[in-house]
DNA sequence: TGGGGGCACCTTTTT
DNA sequence: GGTGCCCCCA
């Protein structure tokens, strides 16, 4: 890569069209090119605008190469996004920006290139958790150490603490030492450390941890960098954990032109090291700091931002900013007390079917909930009415079993050391090698000092092993080693076809009678096709490690889009859904216990995210009876509700919680949920039924049925039998029997043979 | 070796 | 409630 000479440096600015339709501070942001800048970016205020703009002017004007620039995101999706909006700013001229990245990408992109720096080879190999998982458990039983009361997953969340730290074994502090099976925890640290080496890999952490530690100890090397990045940006800085901050330290350092964009009141990743005091000492750190303040708001309406303004303002650490829109009016925030989740879900169902039938797009709407299990209620309404939905971030694609089982082969037909892959399918399919064998493989290949395939290809020739078990190593070695072959001159998607017949693996999931089985056999299909757009596996499995699958998700169908709060970040929509807002569930009971009060204010944050990803219509339930973990459970509305300004919020609540008793009074205002909740008598009731672990009814019945469709002759008077109708709690049925007013109706809800003996009628 | 039953666990998760 | 994991038994 070459270096720009001066001349270039200084050439002045041409005029910039795309700066056009900016405002004074949006500018302000693209412009201050020189020296540490931060831009305060609330929430809907044009953060992407500016960071790509900004770019693109660095770029237009001469000021900097494509490949001068370092430009870090969180995604590959932000990533992406901002490259392509780049290119379409500054056209075709640029090819790219070699830099654009994820930091972990980035760092891996540094890190092949210094590998042997780390005691690394270049073709390390990274891991994702469950391989980490596997690791650190071999490691606790190696050590003797009780798995049960020291959990792997225990251990590697201490690790990963560590890591995003930027704390290498011996630099832990004496309570670290301390923190895992009696001070063992920095001895496990150093062993899985050795361990990753051995086998070449890198696990998500020691990418960034390897890469600062190489800066650090090869000046030689860093300074190479500083000469490379004049400028770097930083997108979501509030994200940043201690060991990407000091990555972005040494790294701007250099030229000292770094600019980071962010927002603390949209700080949620505490949980995974993220540091809300890096944005919070961001003038501390890079003295004369220049700070932008973007604070016009072009997403949501008055009410929405003030109602979200004036939640997050009971949040004392943050730097504090006040947006403003031109967009006055609006509906208020609509907040509603619903008797329990089933019901809740029935109306959200209708209120988006009554926003579909306004014309209104079924994308145009989301629900974002606080935990993945809250999902279902919402899933099994939405499937029972047939509402087009879509889960965003659910289980992933490359987490699931059968793809991660798909890459060990891959991995081990490229790499025989890749001891990890090895064990993972070296059984799978079932080949009668079961783990009394594997161990044998794994001490002699210890004992050796070579990878599990080489010590199993010298235990085939001896008496180790035997029988059947033998036999099946041996066709399975022989296997790989023909694979191996197959890659020098294969497409990729074609060997990985290959590979999964002839192994059995495809045959395996054919034969599994279980209803999961098709699903799976559909993802290694899809897994097929995707390779066939790489050309080399590394390449491919590079991608893999890095890229999650949440930019898979296609934005075209007109779907209602179903996400935990965490995955809606970056998001907007007209209409937006925030259900559960109850004590325990939101905020979270488990995060409070944890942290206190900064947890608290994370989770305060939270609501603050959801509230403002709706440009129209912001819409917060919350229940009386909530099922949690199989057991019905009393619930009192969330604090936030009443930290909600009255004057933006329009309540009401069929819970009896607010209005003491059972009943459809509305209330306004705020009220002390404790107080109000302990002293109604509507409370006291519905707790006690609660108590023995089933709720009472609804204190009023909900539910009705309209003629849908009519299968028997009279389509005005009487219902007959065979006629469609829906009903409100129980979706779609057929009219079996016709009596008087007494109807016999069968549900159509799958797997269930759900009768209403009788009910009203209700016809329009 | 592998399958079935009992049992503990249960947030969020851009990489 | 439901899933994944472990242990025990055939």
């Amino acid at each position: 890569m070459s270096n720009l000479s001066i001349s270039d440096m200084a050439r002045p600015a041409p005029p910039s069209p795309y700066l056009e339709g900016l405002n004074p501070e949006q500018r302000e942001a693209v412009e201050a090119v020189e020296g540490p800048v931060l831009v305060l970016a609330g929430a809907g205020t044009g953060k992407t605008r500016v960071l790509t703009t900004r770019l693109a002017h660095i770029l237009a004007t001469g000021t900097a190469q494509p490949w001068q620039i370092l430009a870090v995101t969180f995604t590959n999706k932000a990533a992406r996004e901002m490259k392509e909006r780049v290119g379409r700013i500054i056209g075709e001229a640029v090819e790219g920006v070699p830099w654009l990245g994820t930091f972990h990408s980035i760092s891996a992109q540094i890190l092949r290139r210094h590998a042997e720096l780390v005691e690394l080879k270049s073709n390390f190999t990274i891991l994702d958790t469950d391989d980490q998982l596997r690791l650190l458990k071999q490691i606790i039983q190696a050590e003797n150490i009780d798995e049960k009361r020291w959990t792997p997953r225990h251990l590697a969340s201490l690790i990963d603490g560590w890591k995003n730290r930027g704390l290498l074994p011996d630099q832990l502090g004496e309570e670290d030492k301390w923190s895992f099976a009696e001070g063992r925890g920095q001895g496990l640290y150093q062993m899985y450390q050795d361990r990753l080496k051995t086998l070449n890999c890198c696990d998500f952490g020691d990418l960034l941890l390897h890469t600062l530690h190489m800066f650090k100890d090869h000046p030689d090397v860093l300074a190479e960098y500083h000469k490379k990045f004049r400028y770097v940006l930083v997108d979501e800085y509030q994200d940043t954990n201690v060991s990407q901050y000091l990555w972005l330290r040494l790294l701007a350092q250099g030229t000292g032109n770094i600019c980071c964009v962010g927002d603390d009141d949209q700080s949620i990743y505490g949980w995974r090291g993220a540091e809300v005091d890096n944005i919070l000492r961001f003038e501390k750190d890079f003295p004369g700091a220049h700070v932008v303040r973007l604070e016009r708001n072009y997403r949501s309406t008055e009410h929405i931002l003030a109602a979200a303004s004036g939640l997050i303002a009971a949040n004392r650490s943050r730097l504090g900013k006040t947006l403003w829109t031109e967009d006055s009016g609006g509906e208020k925030v609509q907040v509603r007390g619903i008797w329990d989740g089933e019901a809740e879900a029935r109306f959200v169902a209708e209120e988006i079917e009554n926003w579909s039938s306004k014309g209104r797009a079924y994308s145009d709407s989301a629900v974002l909930v606080r935990a993945a299990w809250q999902m279902r209620a919402f899933e099994d309404r939405f499937i029972m009415l047939g509402l087009p939905y879509k889960v965003i971030g659910g289980p992933r694609f490359f987490e699931r079993a059968e793809i991660r089982d798909a890459h060990a082969y891959l991995r081990l037909v490229r790499s025989p050391e890749d001891d990890l892959a090895f064990e993972r399918i070296v059984n799978t399919p079932k080949r009668g090698i079961g783990d009394t064998s594997v161990q044998k493989i794994a001490m002699t290949a210890r004992a050796m000092g070579v990878p599990m395939s080489e010590a199993a290809r010298v235990m085939v020739t001896t008496d180790e092993i035997r029988g059947k078990a033998r036999t099946a190593l041996q066709v399975f070695l022989r296997d790989i080693d023909r694979w191996r072959e197959q890659a020098e001159h294969s497409r990729l998607d074609e060997l990985a076809e290959i590979v999964l017949d002839e192994s059995g693996y495809t045959a395996m999931w054919r034969e599994d009678k279980t209803p999961q089985a098709a699903g799976r056999l559909e993802n290694l299909k899809e897994l097929v096709r995707s390779m066939g757009e790489w050309d080399t596996l590394e390449a491919y499995l590079e991608h893999v490690a890095l890229v999650t699958d949440a930019d898979r998700a296609s934005d075209d169908d007109d779907e209602v889009s179903l996400m935990t709060l965490h995955g809606a970040k970056g998001l907007e929509f007209p209409l937006v859904f925030l259900p559960g807002w109850e004590e325990t569930v939101f905020p979270s009971q488990r995060s409070l216990d944890e942290g206190g009060t900064r947890s608290l204010e994370e989770e305060r944050r939270l609501a603050y995210v959801g509230i403002t990803r709706a440009r129209e219509r912001a819409i917060i339930t919350f229940t009386a009876n909530r099922m949690i973990y199989g057991h019905w459970q009393a619930v009192i509305p969330s604090r936030f509700i009443d930290e909600l300004p009255v004057d933006h919020v329009e309540a009401k609540s069929e819970t009896g919680y607010y209005d003491g008793g059972p009943g459809r009074e509305s209330f306004t205002g705020t009220a002390d949920p404790m107080a109000s909740s302990y002293s109604s008598p509507g409370w006291k009731r519905y707790q006690t039924n609660t108590q023995s672990g089933r709720k009472s009814d609804p204190p009023t019945i909900n539910a009705k049925a309209t003629l849908i469709e009519s299968g028997g002759s009279d389509k005005t008077g009487k219902w007959q039998a065979g006629d469609r109708v829906f009903h409100d709690k129980f979706g779609y049925g057929t009219v079996k029997k016709a009596d008087g007013a007494k109807y016999t109706v069968k549900f159509d809800k799958a797997g269930e043979k759900k009768v209403v003996e009788s009910f009203l009628r209700d016809l329009p």
